[in-house]
DNA sequence: GGCTTGACTACACGATCGTGTAGTAGTTTG
DNA sequence: CAAACTACTACACGATCGTGTAGTCAAGCC
């Protein structure tokens, strides 16, 4: 699966540097210059093979989704809810992972409907495993966000915990972290009935 | 606090106009030409109050940092977790909001100091509340990047609930949900050591 | 052999970027 | 009153952007 990058045709080549330095520095941030020397081309080829650079955007977008989901499949073995995240650390699945989340907040559609479909997955999830939630969408859709947060903030966490949380170790801090806090209740039914009725 | 436009000095419009297009567009997606624009104002007046495009970003920092601080300190008659919450759909607070977590992905240090000192406040949190985490830094890590998590993707939370939860309705629903989260242990402790004890 | 086709490069284009410079109008200060 | 200062604009600069055009080169097909 992994291949140096002589093996790669300079399609492909330019497709993973365009998701390496889209990901890294957001759409705008990253040129076609850019992409076309860290995939040791002309800048041209990437014009020649993708058309533009929005175009460019569609495909990584497109292979991005597949291609986790590919993983993803690879790696249900695990079925909890922790089955998902050893995805973060997949040392393939980072960088995709790191673009998807930049093309959702640049608006991506594409990306935008991967976040959906794991709102889905969570929502069947949280049925087969007995967990009926007041508002089950709503539930599943705070699951979904709070998997992705983790990775978003993974500079100002390794910061605030002076661990890398993108290495084995800093990762299964923080993947432990996350556990307790699906184990601790923080609050009480009682709790969360009376803020509910101030709320009104 | 909340005045008309044209009650506010020329250097705050700026500010104001670029603490919001930054947070919309991204650092690099907004020019200073816009940002003039939206202020209403030329150009090289961005420039002669700010000096540089970097500088006229680390005054956006120190600006939204202390104002998101003093915002903070007028809604603590809540004590509780969700007590800092209502600051998302504060309407001052929701731009300065979206331009920090901004801010933060782009690696500013000032953004990324603010959310260790929202990790240090619910660390203590944990302790006056009796929350007794086997990692409690990692804990509150954890929870200050969750906090922010729903913020991050509120579009894709929107789209996958069919409603705005920028709005009070749709915040209340979501929030509602969060409260769940934190109410219903996903995992029980047996199966949180079972876990651990696979990962090592 | 000639001819097409696709991968690929070199180069030039207009637009836009951040920045620099020069200058105007109004107020303050000595 | 004159000098100085501040807020502000107009305009030009070099760099970089996405894009367009022309052409080279090798492989496959007739």
């Amino acid at each position: 699966m992994e291949r140096p990058a002589d093996d790669l045709t300079a399609r492909a080549r330019i497709r993973d540097a365009a998701i390496r330095l889209f990901g890294e520095r957001g759409i705008e941030g990253a040129s076609i210059r850019d992409i076309a020397a860290e995939a040791g081309v002309s800048s041209g080829l990437v014009r020649h093979h993708f058309g533009s650079k929005e175009a460019l955007r569609e495909a990584c977008d497109r292979y991005a989704k597949e291609r986790m989901l590919q993983i993803g499949a690879e790696l249900t073995q695990d079925h909890d809810l922790t089955g998902l995240d050893p995805l973060a650390l997949h040392p393939v699945a980072f960088p995709l992972q790191l673009y998807i989340v930049r093309s959702m907040m640049d608006g991506s559609e594409t990306a935008t409907a991967l976040f959906l479909e794991g709102v889905d997955a969570v929502e069947e999830w949280t049925t087969s495993f007995g967990i009926n939630p007041k508002d089950r969408r709503g539930y599943a859709a705070a699951l979904a966000a709070i998997k992705l947060s983790v990775f978003v903030f993974r500079d100002q966490v390794s910061k605030a915990l002076g661990e890398d949380i993108t290495t084995p170790a800093g990762y299964n801090r923080i993947g432990q972290a996350l556990m307790e806090v699906f184990t601790i209740p923080l609050l009480t039914q009682e709790q969360v009935d009376n803020m509910r009725k101030q709320e009104k």
